[in-house]
DNA sequence: CGTCTCCTTGAGTTAACTCAACGTACGTGG
DNA sequence: CCACGTACGTTGAGTTAACTCAAGGAGACG
């Protein structure tokens, strides 16, 4: 029934580490936005990990907190309302743009069209447009050229439900 | 909005890992059928870590696996209508305890009251409950006892749309 | 000027939700 | 053995949130 969106990534991020250990790639990935691409043989980076374990471990973490924001989508697209889910997306992207400093004031970049916002958080392009805009009314946030401005976070976090906690910001959390 | 359950455990899971690299756990673990638990102090897994690498890549394989598993949620409660959820999961289940060898004949454990599978898969228990019988008149699946019972697999993964491929149950994928 | 993409709006439909009630099985305590 | 409570599955009626479909408007671009 149409397509998903299953997360979406960010300047820094390694989308593709799953191709490491498992054979088959059970999704794919597309561009939203101008991008550049790196890519690494896997030989040279199993050499890498071998020669310090330790990255192997930061990529592992890595691999956990997207883990995580997998978790975040499913309870987000669960039992929430349109306008909370589209609340939430917007404060999830704004705040791990935060996070690796993509932010100007209280802006940030989001490539995405309504439709694709629906396909992100499973509502029609419809439903989406309205819940935009109620959060525009209500003077939470907005979307213009592709950017999301957010005008009153505490009034958008609320709607939204969101719990920052799973994004593990604290690097000092490692152990 | 109502309690949200994220994934579920079988026997062999390893369902914390995540505090080995996160501070802060994002979410619970409860348990729904009769189950032993082994603890393992943080040190000790890194310092067997070290001394076994592979040992550290089998664990981040799983993660991996995990990931893929809540991809899977992602896109079974987004588009999906009541039905297709329903029998989405019962496939997942089936085919999970069939990898670990916890399916006799055609039927697999499945300790869930449907209000328990409603929020695994973001639905209300009268829904949930005329999908199952829509399943049980249909002779695809049926619920007894705490133990799913597939009559028809062809047309259950029909009903679901469900490809394994996420699983990735194929061992040898490693690489 | 036409075309394309995207946002917006309205009207009608439907799938799922809520709420309330009832049945059944099971276990417990009198 | 019976009375009771509890958990779970089942059903019906009314409501609502989201969907579908169709149309129109704004802006970018060749």
């Amino acid at each position: 029934g149409g397509r998903q969106y299953l997360s979406l990534h960010i300047a820094g991020d390694l989308p593709d580490l799953q191709s490491l250990f498992l054979g088959v790639m059970d999704h794919s990935l597309c561009a939203l936005d101008k991008s550049q691409i790196a890519s690494f043989r896997h030989s040279d980076i199993l050499s890498l990990l071998k020669r310090a374990p330790s990255i192997g471990l930061a990529f592992w973490r890595h691999t956990l907190i997207d883990a995580a924001i997998f978790r975040q989508s499913i309870t987000r697209n669960g039992t929430r309302s349109a306008v909370a889910r589209v609340a939430n997306l917007f404060c999830e992207q704004f705040t791990r743009a935060r996070i690796v400093g993509a932010v100007s004031g209280w802006s940030c970049p989001l490539p995405l069209s309504q439709t694709q916002i629906g396909q992100v958080v499973g509502l029609s392009i419809a439903t989406v447009n309205r819940a935009t805009q109620t959060l525009r009314k209500e003077h939470c946030a907005e979307v213009r050229g592709r950017r999301l401005h957010v005008l009153n976070w505490r009034r958008l976090s609320e709607q939204a439900g969101f719990e920052p906690v799973y994004l593990h910001e604290d690097l000092s959390g490692r152990k």
